[in-house]
DNA sequence: ATTGTAGTTCTAATATAATCGAACTATAGA
DNA sequence: TCTATAGTTCGATTATATTAGAACTACAAT
């Protein structure tokens, strides 16, 4: 296998990414990669669970079109589709990060500080 | 029974409410509520569901802190607690109400137009 | 009192999800 | 070629959700 394959933004539907938010475990990676601002290997990203569960949800992140993963060698690179995301659903991911990551005292990275304009 | 018990605002986690929307039944009724703007019995929302599947969508919904039913004679009311969670996790509800919305080309009701300012 | 209406609760069936150990795959390096 | 590393896939277990019929509750109106 050389790289993995994910939907495109148009494939995403909004209740995809709600469901791959409902769940705490990936709820905080994606606040972890969005503190981070930057790509993360799964490893980096220890929240002492095994690897099987954490590569679990890696994939339902993936499969909501949340999260690009590139191998890179032996180790796969996790990044937020942060950009993408907004262009479809504008504003969705931005406030959920941002309650999210509030809720628990910390900031959002820079790169993902940017809400799309709200044209109401 | 006189009247139903509803979580506080405090007591909902922003994990309910993304597993509350991520159901596809339910994101519809809350759809419903946002673009009508006011205050609907669960008769009157259709989805062409059985009384008791609809009735356990509301109560998901209820416990996540989306809804407020209050009971009027035989008439169970209901209207999305939109304000307090605009409070809450300012901007999520509004964002994802507006994706889900634009997305099946309607109009959110004007009641539920307001985001949050958001302060980066 | 009886009937109708609105919605809930009970119950059981079925479906979907989470968890995690063990086996596997792909790459890198010695 | 052997070994180590990173992560996936498989398989089984357990937990949680969805669905919907049937019985029930609360209220209103006759």
């Amino acid at each position: 296998m050389r790289q993995i394959k994910h939907p495109s933004i148009e494939q995403v539907e909004l209740t995809d990414i709600m469901y791959a938010l409902a769940d705490p475990t990936r709820l905080e990676i994606v606040c972890i990669l969005a503190k981070s601002g930057r790509t993360m290997t799964c490893g980096e990203l220890d929240l002492n669970r095994p690897k099987s569960s954490m590569s679990h949800h890696f994939k339902i992140l993936r499969s909501a079109g949340l999260v690009e993963t590139v191998i890179e060698g032996t180790e796969h690179m996790n990044s937020l589709r942060y950009q993408e995301i907004e262009g479809r659903y504008p504003g969705v991911l931005h406030a959920v990060l941002k309650a999210a990551i509030t809720n628990d005292g910390a900031t959002l990275s820079s790169a993902y500080d940017e809400p799309m304009s709200d044209a109401s």
